[in-house]
DNA sequence: AAGGCCATGTAACCAGTTACATGATTCA
DNA sequence: TGAATCATGTAACTGGTTACATGGCCTT
């Protein structure tokens, strides 16, 4: 549980709406927690009414009114509070690896296009992680000086980055492994 | 939504009970798939009631009595359907990553020893994983001539492997960077 | 006129977690 | 005698997903 954290740290790093929260569950966020619209929206209104954050109506001429959230005082220290307890090991969820394992039980190959259309996914991802590091870190608009924030946004991105290359070379590792148990009989 | 179809796996490669299974979710299959007894013991209740699985009595004199669960012929293709629908990509939850992004509200090198002991837990989760490798595919005990199903398991272990050796190299990185933005001053 | 984006929600459901409960055997 | 292991469960709760709903503006 940690949808309200993050959160409070996407406000912290800049106040909005639910909807904007939620597009940035989409891309920054997200790399690292997901959300839906939905979820955020219900969580919102409960860190509302228990005043972590609080709502300023903002109306707009062209586009419908909306409502942008800020953190409160207490909302920061409930932030401040969780930073300080230890958190348990994550608990891992890798589908994948379920399917790859179940394959000795039906035929590997059929799995090697499955497996491929996630390389691809995690290619892709790989790539707009990069153009974001770009843009971000380490381009020539990228600030000289980074500030604390947009270190450790840094460093997160970076890992983000590595992971989708370990991914890359893994599932590179999966369909060298699917081939050979194939029909080369 | 997998752990039917996980247990339908763990099931095939080694029929059990629910206790043998919960055991295995805390090594093997819990490399990739968690899930606590009281989960297991509900989710085999449904899936035997739908004729996935089915138990068998078995009386034991010194330890109590257990139900030994197999998968059916219905068991088997309803893992075989499965493994050919696509599954989306995984949505992350990386809860640290909330917390690192989050330090710049607070304090990042409060953060220092809480990341030292993920790094610790990674460490160690890497030396079983390196042991597992060693005891059951690449040491002097380990089949020469591994079937699918040993090819696929390793495959799956390599990818945790490259996991916990990136997360590892990740984990020194934002432990020198929360360094680099403390009091050095 | 149709589809996409902005903006916000409700309701039902499902999966997973936490707490509680029982009881036998084996080992230090 | 007390802790660990084997073995199986119930109940309450919480977090997350899916489906459904509304409505205006902008672009093609």
């Amino acid at each position: 549980m940690a949808l309200e954290h993050a959160i409070l740290v996407s406000l912290l790093e800049q106040p909005g709406s639910g909807y904007e929260l939620a597009r940035r569950f989409e891309r920054s966020i997200g790399y690292f927690w997901t959300a839906t619209h939905q979820q955020i929206y219900r969580v919102l209104k409960r860190m509302e009414g228990d005043g972590w954050i609080d709502a300023r109506e903002v109306a707009q001429q062209t586009r419908p009114d909306k409502k942008e959230y800020s953190v409160t005082a207490q909302g920061r220290s409930v932030l401040a509070e969780w930073l300080h307890e230890p958190i348990a090991p994550e608990s891992v969820r890798h589908e994948l690896a379920v399917k790859i394992r179940g394959a000795a039980f039906d035929d590997p190959v059929a799995l090697i296009r499955e497996v491929e259309r996630h390389r691809e996914a995690h290619a892709d991802r790989l790539a707009r992680y990069l153009a974001g590091e770009l843009r971000d870190f380490t381009g020539p608009e990228a600030p000289s000086a980074p500030d604390a924030g947009q270190e450790l946004q840094h460093v997160v991105l970076r890992g983000g980055i590595a992971y989708e290359r370990m991914t890359l070379a893994w599932l590179d590792d999966v369909i060298a492994t699917l081939h050979r148990l194939g029909p080369p009989a």
